[in-house]
DNA sequence: ATCTCTGCAAATGTTTTGCATCAGC
DNA sequence: GCTGATGCAAAACATTTGCAGAGAT
């Protein structure tokens, strides 16, 4: 089965690689539509698919929501989500010293760690605020 | 608005209480009709829902899959869910160390920890089919 | 010209909601 | 007897799938 070099496909893979954080589908949907506005949320789910079993994406579950996703080789790294905007970011790498969290008789091989807080540009709106508002 | 002790919300309480785990709305629903047939899955959805706003019971938010349920007042921790069998544990403290991963602008203010592996009684099994197999 | 990919719409699965009835209080 | 809760079925969402036609090779 030869694969189709088709513009959908193209847009959707650059949307993932200039994002530089996680998308959820309905990001790459809408900034897809942006280069092409006929194409539709089945072609997304598609592609992203196939990106993801072909190895060239990985899906990014944050617990409570539906999944994003971001190219692979990134290498190991967690993400941190604002509380505000619901954009998640990458963080730069790991905490160790999980071994202790469960008794000995379990065995660990893998985990997920989500951050939550606030990302500069909320924390910086937020201040604004407090300046401007009436007292 | 006078809140009423009905016959299925003692059972799906009960239910959460007596699991020792979190459980999906299925595993609330499949207990509870074991005690009450005629229990419908909105009415679960809709005591679960109360419980959480109530503060009497927690999500457990693992990536990628429904939420679970476990009773409130656990003090802080995360959770280990077994590969093999699906279920989800308790781990019993929680990892310090957070503030590294993530540039000094950003505020955090929680976070989410799941460990992934195999539990005691999938290990044990396994290593019995191990024991057994064809040489 | 072939045959995969796309876009649409229908199907599926999950969670929520409207409403008549049931049952705590 | 009020009125909140339940059970059912319909609605609302999110994701997947079938299919005819468009477009890449």
């Amino acid at each position: 089965m030869v694969i189709r070099n088709t513009k959908q496909r193209q847009i959707i893979q650059q949307v993932l690689t200039e994002a530089g954080r996680p998308l959820s589908i309905d990001e790459i949907l809408r900034a897809a539509q942006r280069q092409k506005p006929s194409l539709g949320i089945a072609t997304v789910y598609r592609n992203v698919k196939d990106l993801v079993e072909d190895g060239n994406a990985v899906a990014v579950d944050l617990p409570g929501e539906g999944p994003r996703y971001e190219l692979a080789g990134k290498g190991h790294h967690h993400h941190f989500r604002c509380s505000s905007c619901a954009k998640v970011f990458e963080t730069k790498a790991c905490i160790g010293k999980l071994r202790g969290l469960v008794p000995r008789q379990f065995e660990i091989t893998g985990h997920n760690l989500v951050l939550y807080g606030r990302c500069p540009d909320c924390l910086a709106r937020a201040k604004k605020l407090i300046g401007s508002r009436k007292k």
